[in-house]
DNA sequence: TTGTACGCGTTATCAA
DNA sequence: TTGATAACGCGTACAA
């Protein structure tokens, strides 16, 4: 690999001239500029990262620690962040802790030694060690928390509207007639799993309809998850006509589950799911779901944090991302409503075409 | 960030020493190896990768090239190559090319003033640019590529049975009696696509089974194209009995296609995918499929790349991974052959119960 | 405007 | 066994 050296003395110039014309630092006769210009294109000249950020202290590296990028949720928030660091000319080290804390804390430590611009975290749990690991460090570079609230933590964060979601879900599903609305629950040491639970049942009460406590199970964020939770849920009496799953995976396990009970969705029970994962609109039935911008989410991530290296003083900023409803055919009226429907429409003669 | 004049101070011995203790370079007594662990402890030391790299020309990264990260095959191909890497003491650059020749360039080029140990891409498009990149640098570092085989690279590989995936497929379908089957293919300038299509033919060849020009649609590798690609084949005289869609989010589409037609699977048509998502598995029907081992591919391309660090000079290697057929709802005999067994099971007396 | 020289944190060499 | 010192490639203050 070509070093700066070797440049310089091709174009018959110091050291110096040659970083001048790099960086800008310093007015060079155009002359001698042209000419480093052309060697540096000649030898394919680039300088060394790792050189460079010894010298600045700092490198155009982003720590990016995410809990698993097998979860389909995370691949999006991972391109988003890629994509908007690439444009600034920054690069991104993929971390997965498998929300274990201490690989998460290791990660941290060991990314520091590369000297980072910075780094974004979607904590593990409860996100203390993440706080705990980052104020251990006093000139710890910037960090950006996504997606979930650490506790204490007092730094930028991006996080979408969880709870508002659950709400929306709700209410979705209680103006479709729906009485008997059940929920699983992600674990609740997220924050993202408490705030959805918060707005689902905040929307509930609301609406002055009860939510007995086996109504809610708590499970994990998986297929498995939801399939077996809605196998609990299946066996209640009475049975729920709605389940709200805190994700899209564990919605489709709730689906299986429901198949595999001989019921049918949306006629015996509709399930609404959180996430919007795209594939999941591709299948039978279509997943209704509360669609969470997760490129936005990692992009933003990167804009936030290129903000705050560029100017360490600044307010810190805690934005919230809105979400929306995405309406599938895994929704519908409850069973009682549909049939009475379904009487009212006999009665006015409903079946007679124009 | 404490570094190591500051360790040997704080220990009374000199940079050397504490160098030795850290690399065991050299015999250290007891005595002074204990107290510079202590300070190491004590101060939180962690050595700069950056000066490390710098001096040692080579760093513990590795960079990751794929083309897109969204794609649900690729994150665990990434997971299994990070979780290989991190097992060894090395990190993962990750970069999204989008099959982008010159993305695919930026990044080798750029990633190399890192001094990575060595890369591992999965290259875009033909592979091309890929190799030439690579053959560029006269001491370029280490390169293994994954998933899909440049023409001309002369260098590790690591592949997934393609041929022999399309092959089973084909077969299975052909031992259910099917006849008239269809396959919808990624964009022909992918090995994996060529090569899955490949097997495919030569299963049907080996049957006596003809395949007329239209019963193959070339498309994209995503639910769009599985839909619009299965359009077109719906409207066929004769109509294709199966599908062998060259990916599962193709083979998606294809299914919404089908139940947008107003016909059902597998009674009316069957479908067959590739890759073996887990996701796949909670859809209805259930997705028979190609089963891709996404995990072990990253996984074992990053153990080749660290034997080719370790010994630059050892034979190329070139494994192919062996695919497994998976079968799920999505298939079943052709509507005449199920007609006939319907007719065939009446006459005998089927429905009488033991 | 250009060139020289030092230092970033580490490892490797060599002398003691 | 230990310590002093020279690189690695770059950026920059300072001198010319």
């Amino acid at each position: 690999m070509p070093n700066m050296k070797q440049v310089a003395r091709m174009a018959g110039v110091s050291l110096g001239t040659v970083s001048h014309v790099l960086n800008d630092s310093a007015g060079v006769r155009e002359h001698l500029r042209q000419r480093v210009l052309e060697v540096v294109e000649v030898l394919g000249y680039q300088p060394s990262q790792l050189a460079r950020g010894l010298r600045r202290d700092k490198t155009n590296m982003i720590g990016m620690i995410i809990p698993d990028i097998t979860n389909p949720f995370f691949p999006a928030v991972v391109r988003g962040a890629e994509d908007a660091a690439f444009g600034n000319g920054y690069r991104l080290v993929l971390c997965n802790t498998d929300n274990s804390e201490s690989k998460e804390v290791a990660y941290m430590n060991e990314l520091r030694t590369f000297l980072p611009a910075g780094m974004i975290v979607i904590p593990s749990n409860s996100g203390e060690a993440t706080v705990q690991a980052h104020e251990a460090v006093k000139g710890g570079s910037a960090l950006v928390c996504l997606d979930r609230l650490p506790r204490h933590w007092k730094g930028d964060t991006i996080t979408v509207a969880n709870a508002e979601g659950g709400r929306q879900a709700a209410e979705h599903l209680i103006e479709l007639g729906h009485q008997r609305i059940a929920t699983v629950t992600g674990p609740l040491h997220f924050s993202s799993a408490t705030a959805r639970l918060k707005g689902f049942t905040s929307a509930l009460k609301k609406a002055a309809i009860a939510l007995p406590p086996p109504y809610v199970q708590q499970s994990t964020f998986d297929g498995a998850g939801g399939y077996s939770a809605a196998t609990v849920l299946l066996r209640l009496t009475p049975r729920p006509t709605a389940i709200f799953a805190q994700n899209d995976l564990m919605a489709m396990g709730v689906l299986a589950a429901i198949r595999e009970a001989g019921l049918r969705c949306p006629e015996d029970i509709s399930v609404f799911g959180f996430d919007g994962l795209e594939i999941t609109n591709l299948m039978n039935p279509t997943l209704s779901s509360v669609v969470q911008p997760g490129y936005q989410l990692g992009s933003l991530g990167v804009q936030v944090l290129l903000e705050r290296v560029q100017d360490p003083g600044r307010k810190y900023t805690h934005q919230v991302l809105p979400t929306e409803l995405r309406l599938g055919g895994s929704v519908g009226p409850p069973p009682a409503a549909a049939a009475r429907a379904a009487k009212r429409a006999v009665k006015r003669g409903a079946g007679t075409r124009p």
